[in-house]
DNA sequence: CTAATTTCAGGAGTACTGATATCC
DNA sequence: CGGATATCAGTATTCCTGAAATTA
């Protein structure tokens, strides 16, 4: 309203050709994955689920059973925070945590039936979400950003 | 063993279209951010700075000098961990805070001489860890790649 | 009285680093 | 013994809320 700042500058509206501040990706993608965050959160908080839910019981549905350092290894989540996750999702009777019989060490973590119908619910939730994300991309446009975050995660991931 | 494991996708043996799981944005958005900030925060740490240093610098040199709450609403930080930011950037005499004697509850923030020089090196220092970031892509790539992304947090940005 | 500004005191989620006990 | 595994404790950073005091 009284903003009586714009005074010193000459161009006060956005510049048509964003300064560097404003196209550095890194920012960018901080910005960006804030929001994402948050979207995806709320979205899955409404049925009770975090995204570290759907990234274990996606990865059992997609990959059969594991340990948890292989959930760890599939998910990107830490096998120190994995614990709590399993904790969560066993809470639910989403999964099944049994030693394996084979190796001591080991706990396998099997999906169970209700984690199978949560996971669609998962999907569908996550669908939804991803169009009110990508909503200003057609859908050549989502698949090229898709292609060019996994070709950059990809080369971080091998490439450390 | 599981009906589950070939539900929805055309069998195609090896996978060379991902799975759900690793097509989704979101995830590919913030592990690939988590190891962006990562980079970047090692990079600066080694100049004495952090991705906070830069944005307010480079706002103050883009826009000019404004007010606390303008700084905030330029570079997304949030006011009240702008205080912080400001603190350690007038340690390091990088910036000046100074009373706006039109208007009483307002701090004047002003980039300083060796402020200057310091986001000049910061820039340096950008290219540099954005060539790693980016190194998958050619140029092409990149600017489509920040084109997307830019239009997707602007989406987000005016339409909350 | 309402609204804006600076500041402080926290919360919650995420990424990450150990250390430990156990087992292969 | 060297490694892997599950677990726990704790740190740093980020994003975000709330509230105080001051001033417009």
């Amino acid at each position: 309203m009284t903003t009586a700042e714009a005074g010193d500058q000459p161009d006060d509206g956005e510049p048509r050709t964003p300064g560097r501040l404003r196209r550095r990706a890194s920012r960018l993608l901080s910005q960006l994955t804030a929001r994402s965050d948050r979207l995806i959160n709320e979205g899955l908080a409404r049925v009770d689920a975090r995204k570290w839910h759907y990234a274990v019981l996606a990865s059992l549905h997609e990959y059969g059973p594991g340990s948890q350092a292989a959930l760890s290894r599939r998910t990107g989540i830490y096998r120190s925070d994995m614990v709590g996750v399993l904790n969560e999702l066993a809470e639910r009777d989403l999964v099944e945590r049994t030693p394996d019989p084979a190796d001591q060490r080991r706990n396998i973590v099997t999906i169970s039936a209700p984690g199978r119908r949560q996971l669609r619910r998962l999907d569908r939730v996550l669908d939804d979400l991803h169009d009110e994300l990508l909503a200003p991309l057609n859908p050549a446009e989502r698949d090229q950003l898709v292609q060019l975050l996994t070709r950059l995660l990809d080369h971080h991931t091998r490439t450390p």
